[in-house]
DNA sequence: CTTATATAGTTAGGAACCTAATTATATCTC
DNA sequence: GAGATATAATTAGGTTCCTAACTATATAAG
């Protein structure tokens, strides 16, 4: 019963239709119900994906954070300052600090101070760094690959569009009550 | 510039499909572009989200832990075991431990010794725990709805069915290579 | 030129969640 | 009933990311 109990915490984990009834009800609210299912189901799946992402980079030694750095890195020429980075990761610098602090430590990017402006100091992708990425490379797209796997062509053009308006409307969690989603989302 | 930078930040911190299509041909796989897209689209999503949400509840003087834990609780009749909560919220019993203690402390649930087993010690939801509940429903949940308010309720449905297969799918970064994902998903 | 202000990166400290070890109680097995 | 084993909750310490304060350099205003 012991492994079996961790399997059953993630499904069990999974929010019901009838328990958003029952929230709504309780205070006798005009939600649709369906509505609060989909932004339920949609925070338990963030969650639980981020998790598994983590253990994912874990077995190259990486976290999710440091990967998407050195992707980002190796998508720009292998050379980007700390605020670039911090700007395409959607992260904070001092995030982007620590995430570098790390990987120069062990040596898959290092630092340079620019001679231009001597408050950046630009982060370069080493060859240990490229390496690791070319190492990784085919085991990590082919999980993320069978990760979308049951879903055809079609469906993940369509899962692309309604998240890609989903995600607008994360907005209304963090905006003014009753102000529309803003900002534009493109499929290129 | 300065408002300005936090906005933009966020938009462009969205994967593109060029993005994706780049770092598959660097390595010559084969590998769908779109499936790449959909995977890094969602990451994205449930960042964004799980910080949106924080600060949604932090309005409320919650975390989102913490939301969840005391609506679990009043979906129980006020009343758990932390071992049945972290089942629930799908977290760790240490994680539920720490998450009483803060609301505890700020009066919303309390603590009590079972007669029964004397390893247990249920948590009880005190009536400031269900005022508070029931002050922030009417908000909360008119958030949630909006931020699904760019699907009609069609599409709602047609994302339910497609993010469960992919939140199947989700156990193709933690398991074997090559496995077929398990565990089923109802909406009921 | 000097003072004020803006910007790049870092440091310090906090919040949320994790794993592993610990403590206390319960339940088997002989 | 005594010792091994299992279970409930907690504690200790680590990871990731955050905000806010700080340092150093660059730029603007007088």
């Amino acid at each position: 019963m012991n492994n079996n109990n961790k399997v059953t915490n993630d499904i069990d984990a999974i929010p019901s239709l009838v328990q958003s009834k029952r929230q709504i009800d309780r205070y006798n609210l005009d939600i649709d119900a369906q509505a609060i299912l989909v932004a339920s189901r949609l925070m338990a799946a963030g969650a639980k994906l981020g998790h598994a992402s983590e253990i994912h980079f874990s077995r190259f030694g990486l976290s999710t954070g440091r990967y998407r750095l050195l992707a980002d890195l190796e998508d720009n020429e292998g050379e980007e300052l700390p605020s670039q980075l911090a700007e395409h990761l959607g992260v904070t610098r001092a995030t982007v600090t620590g995430l570098i602090d790390i990987l120069e430590r062990d040596g898959l990017v290092s630092r340079r101070s620019s001679s231009d402006d001597g408050r950046q100091r630009s982060v370069i992708l080493t060859e240990e760094g490229a390496k690791k990425l070319r190492q990784m490379a085919p085991e990590h797209f082919a999980r993320l690959e069978a990760m979308v796997g049951l879903l055809n062509i079609d469906e993940r053009s369509v899962f692309l569009d309604l998240l890609g308006r989903v995600t607008q409307g994360i907005s209304a969690l963090t905006g003014e009550l009753g102000s529309k989603p803003k900002g534009n989302i493109s499929n290129e």
